[in-house]
DNA sequence: ATTAGCACTCTCCTTGATAGAGTGCTAATT
DNA sequence: AATTAGCACTCTATCAAGGAGAGTGCTAAT
């Protein structure tokens, strides 16, 4: 592949930009007009007709103007798009909504979800930090009703799971605090998949309870399909490609389709990646429904401790620039908040 | 008001049947075709002048057909529409689906807004159970890092809140356990609101704890924006009076603020009822984005004890029937689910 | 009370003409 | 050798005009 002059790499910078603001396809008179440019149009034409050669712009008709291909923002965003950051005012006030909050991670989240959407005009989405090997910290089980138990493990990330379920028997409440009490104390630094080693050094009846809650344990923790938080969704109802047209709704339908979520977001891997964000540009051949769409992701949190993803998906014509900063800014951010909690 | 008479009854109920599958507004003739009526085109004609007459429907312009008016689906839901039930095969099947799973409220949502959503093919909204005037039942306070503590309360109807908060100083767990335990012990039966008048039972550390902890037990409880599950959103983004139009993008903004939609769901008590479901129409006056949304609403639960909200919104001439159904059969067996819950 | 018949109205779709934006190519200019 | 002015050509979007279709209201006949 031959490289791009500087003429070229800035035409397809404008190009693009005027293409992310107005949807159209943009044609060389009205890019020299709206930018001011040194060059006549017939210039123009032909660098335009050189990028479209090399594939980086397409026409949707002769004598119609150019829009970018998949391709194209592929180069911009790789080799084009400085990075930039937030304006600092922005960083700041966003920084203090977070730090002002309790430490709820419910809340955190939703606040993530709300400001990535905000800043970026697109879909946010958003998962709760997960333990990536859980080690259990202190355990509770208590008596709600009857047979029924809630189970509550507070793990050493720090972050806490709760569930429901009912026994076999009934037992008193001072009988399951003294077997979660054991539990917690013989379970102390153990792995969640590696506590029934402790069966033996329990008295009967906590052994009894034992077997019962120990695949509600590991189930909690392993496939933990972990919740995601959506905002924004008006946002990219909004763009024309969405508008009316039939490709809106099979992006929607993949979005309230929580297993192809996690899927999605799991595999953040692919695509280019920038300073640790992810950009995949219209599906990348492996999401049909997204063909129209792209997406911003980046993990967060302490790698190999505690980590969640956060990122955005608009239209194939987003601004990647805002969305980059932003999901970089709030990948920041959310790491930080994460590791302080631990440390506090 | 002057009372119709059968035959417009019949051709009420018609006019709305037909508008309901085709959105478009229906004429004289085709309702004579289509529903192969023992009258003249002519007929007809008279009785839907008569009905337009009385405002229970409306016509475009001269020369075009009829629809029914927001006075209309009034009518035909108070008076003509019969109770139906969801059918006795579909019923078992989602029965099973809900008994078929843990114990487990955050999982009954999710899939009470699925099984919703799809019977009524518009979007659902479900709320979950929530304490009419909540009582402490169990306590517990577990330190997890520093002096950052995590409180669990469990209340008597059996469910559960939790929250994390920061301490002055640091305790230990035995500290925190033995107050959380007088705690529970002394505020056995008390609402929340009273737990202050425990603290001379209490020693002295208790009471330093108890201080902290009494503004976030308070809190806890009382506005507790409750977690609204949606789901179906593709489903009334299909319908033609939403896609195109900035009438959709009104409505999903209003489902997106969450404090609006905590409002509306808490409001179930305007518009008529029948059976316990509410039907909201063209949004009552109340809801200027909503003019083209009718609402099908529920509350289900126990009353006085524990209740929860659930409904479903979609576009005015959505099938009422199948809503109303739909939301009855729901808001009964998520009302069975919470009592059993409790009971078992 | 119902209906057949008819004149009239309004929308929607098609057709044809036109303006506008854009292209590619060639020849002139720097 | 790169740039640009000029020109012929292409394709779309828009608008007006005309006709088909669906619907109405009214009157007179059944």
């Amino acid at each position: 592949m031959e490289s791009l002059s500087d003429r070229q790499k800035m035409l397809l910078t404008l190009v693009i930009h005027e293409y992310t603001r107005t949807a159209v396809p943009v044609g060389s008179q009205s890019l020299v007009e709206h930018y001011h440019l040194d060059l006549s149009s017939a210039t123009v034409r032909n660098e335009l007709a050189a990028l479209t050669e090399m594939g980086y712009l397409r026409q949707p008709h002769t004598s119609a103007g150019r829009s970018p291909t998949e391709d194209g923002y592929r180069y911009f965003v790789s080799q084009l798009l400085q990075q930039t950051d937030l304006p600092a005012e922005t960083r700041r006030t966003i920084s203090h909504q977070f730090y002002q909050m309790r430490n709820d991670s419910d809340q955190w989240m939703r606040l993530a979800a709300s400001v990535l959407a905000n800043q970026s005009r697109a879909v946010s989405l958003v998962t709760a930090p997960r333990p990536e090997n859980a080690v259990l910290k202190h355990l509770e089980l208590i008596s709600t009703r009857g047979r029924q138990i809630l189970m509550i493990m507070v793990m050493a990330g720090g972050e806490v799971h709760q569930k429901f379920f009912s026994m076999n028997e009934v037992y008193s409440q001072e009988q399951l605090s003294t077997t979660a009490a054991a539990i917690t104390q013989a379970a102390q630094g153990l792995r969640m998949e590696d506590i029934v080693t402790i069966r033996p050094y329990l008295d009967e009846t906590s052994q009894i309870i034992l077997n019962s809650i120990i695949p509600e344990l590991t189930q909690t923790t392993q496939p933990a399909l972990s919740e995601v938080y959506m905002d924004g969704m008006t946002n990219v109802l909004a763009e024309p490609e969405f508008s009316g047209s039939e490709e809106a709704r099979r992006a929607f339908r993949l979005l309230e389709e929580r297993s192809m979520l996690d899927d999605l977001l799991s595999r953040s891997v692919v695509g280019s990646a920038v300073g640790g964000v992810h950009v995949i540009i219209g599906g990348e051949g492996a999401w049909e429904e997204l063909r129209q769409c792209s997406i911003v992701l980046a993990r967060y949190g302490l790698p190999g401790q505690i980590t969640g993803t956060l990122g955005v998906l608009g239209p194939i014509r987003m601004s990647y620039g805002r969305s980059i900063s932003a999901v970089r800014f709030l990948s920041g951010l959310l790491s930080e908040l994460v590791s302080t909690g631990l440390a506090d």
